[in-house]
RNA sequence: GUGGGCGUAGCUCAGCGGUUAGAGCAUCGGACUGUGGCUCCGAGGGUCGGGGGUUCAAAUCCCCUCGUCCACCCCA
């Protein structure tokens, strides 16, 4: 048997009713919030993560599917949404018409990980960003319509983290203090946080050992040692988020693993997701348009872990109702029946309603079976006795009430029952 | 890359040296010949992850291997 590669998951339904939910959900929130979708290649120069992210980095070290194409040339694998949507900004001068873009996508990114919960070697994201917007006003705004879509979804125990990592300017400065303070304790510091003091110290904050938080709960604050305008950004983020009324848990210590993060970082954590706990994170990113080529525009985003959301709203058990959704059944009996019954079906199907039927002639029985496994709403019998009166038995499944409706009427009679049903449903 | 757990029917699992490998759920059919859910009856479905070894005898013990899950690193 051939199956699926390592990390390479196959979405059946009725779970893929579930992130269509989410996906429309989505589409519909931030557009309210004037973003609009932009689709990007799955694929790009390798050149392109490895400056954006960075050289460093354990995205761009160990993790990236990166192969030669057939020309030779060195192609990867999108492990994340901003870079590519960067350079798609700046390709196609976005910037020249309008110096604000708000973009948002979704889709597949790929990273050659251990998979573990939570965490896929193909997952998916939803991202959105925005260009050309310096004011903390937008890193308030943009995290509230993430908020309001998490409420959208009826999440609970999440928490809003958040933090300011400083700029160009004043962060290389609190990186030597830290560093200072940590030098003569590095003996004591756990293995991994000895290889971070060599590629990135600030990592040491958020260290899960013991003795690293004992070790470094004395350490400068990070905070305290940003600049006047990164602390002037932040406290503008915070009122603006108060203003929302957005609850944050403000974490100093939250340190986000991507080169290209100033100022406001934040993450979303929620319960119930393992020890992968992040369900959306994201931050300004000041600097990165120009590294790549652009204009020194700015800008803010984050990414939602699909994967991560969907446990998520399963686990608030919000299963959409998908499969059965204002679905009719036809059953029929014999084979003149069958045959009466195809233009109807066709007229029905091409009006929109949902109509499923059996195949191969089945018992009555067996086909109300089928219907009520399929959570079918309404069954259209069609036999002899329907035949000789030229009408259709329209039976409701739930309540178990069923008439003989003229052909011609039962279009009507079928959407009188499926919006009855929606009323009681939005009641509830 | 490192560490640990688990691989037996479609799913969840029992069996842990001794006839022909089981249960529940699911599937299909019947009881009910034109009416679903409940109940009862029956049927189909297995290279016991793969390979090698020990033994009169292996799902069961040993070795190797593959897969999967969880955790570390890191990240959404």
């Amino acid at each position: 048997m051939i199956n699926s590669i390592r990390g390479f998951n196959d979405i059946l339904p009725p779970e893929t009713y579930i992130w269509q939910h989410i996906e429309k959900e989505a589409r519909e929130i931030f557009e309210t919030y004037g973003f609009s979708e932009i689709r990007v290649p799955l694929v790009e120069r390798t050149g392109l993560f490895s400056r954006s992210i960075g050289e460093t980095t354990d995205i761009v070290e160990k993790e990236m599917y990166t192969f030669l194409d057939k020309g030779g040339e060195s192609i990867t694998l999108r492990p994340e949404g901003t870079a590519p949507v960067v350079r798609a900004y700046i390709e196609h001068k976005l910037y020249a018409s309008d110096p604000v873009a708000k973009l948002y996508y979704l889709g597949p990114m790929f990273r050659y990980e251990r998979p573990q919960k939570g965490r896929f070697r193909q997952f998916y994201q939803i991202g959105a960003e925005a260009f050309g917007i310096d004011d903390p006003m937008i890193d308030a705004e943009t995290l509230e319509m993430l908020v309001s879509l998490f409420q959208r979804l009826k999440l609970e125990g999440v928490t809003l983290n958040i933090n300011s990592l400083g700029c160009k300017e004043c962060r290389p400065l609190y990186k030597e203090k830290l560093i200072n303070f940590l030098k003569d304790k590095k003996p004591s510091l756990c293995q991994d946080c000895q290889r971070r003091f060599e590629i990135n110290p600030l990592r040491a904050l958020d260290c899960k050992s013991k003795t690293c938080i004992e070790l470094t709960s004395l350490a400068p604050s990070l905070l305290d040692s940003i600049c006047e305008g990164c602390k002037t950004h932040f406290e503008k983020v915070k009122e603006h988020l108060s203003l929302y009324k957005i609850d944050f848990h403000l974490n100093p210590r939250m340190v986000r693993g991507l080169d290209y993060y100033v100022r406001t970082t934040f993450e979303i954590t929620a319960e119930g997701l393992g020890s992968q706990n992040a369900v959306a994170a994201g931050g300004r990113y000041d600097g990165l348009v120009k590294d790549i080529g652009g204009p020194d525009v700015p800008g803010f985003g984050f990414a939602i872990g699909m994967e991560r959301l969907v446990m998520l709203v399963k686990g608030q058990r919000q299963e959409a109702e998908g499969m059965g959704q204002g679905l009719v059944f036809m059953a029929m009996l014999g084979e003149k029946a069958e045959k009466a019954a195809i233009p109807l079906m066709k007229t029905l199907r091409s009006n929109g309603i949902r109509l499923e039927r059996d195949y191969g002639s089945k018992s009555i029985r067996s086909q109300m079976r089928r219907a009520d496994k399929l959570g079918a709403k309404i069954v259209l019998i069609l036999g002899d006795d329907e035949l000789a009166s030229h009408s259709i038995t329209v039976k409701d499944m739930e309540s178990g009430e069923q008439e003989k409706v003229p052909f011609e009427k039962v279009e009507e009679k079928i959407r009188a029952l499926l919006t009855e049903r929606q009323k009681v449903m939005s009641k509830q």
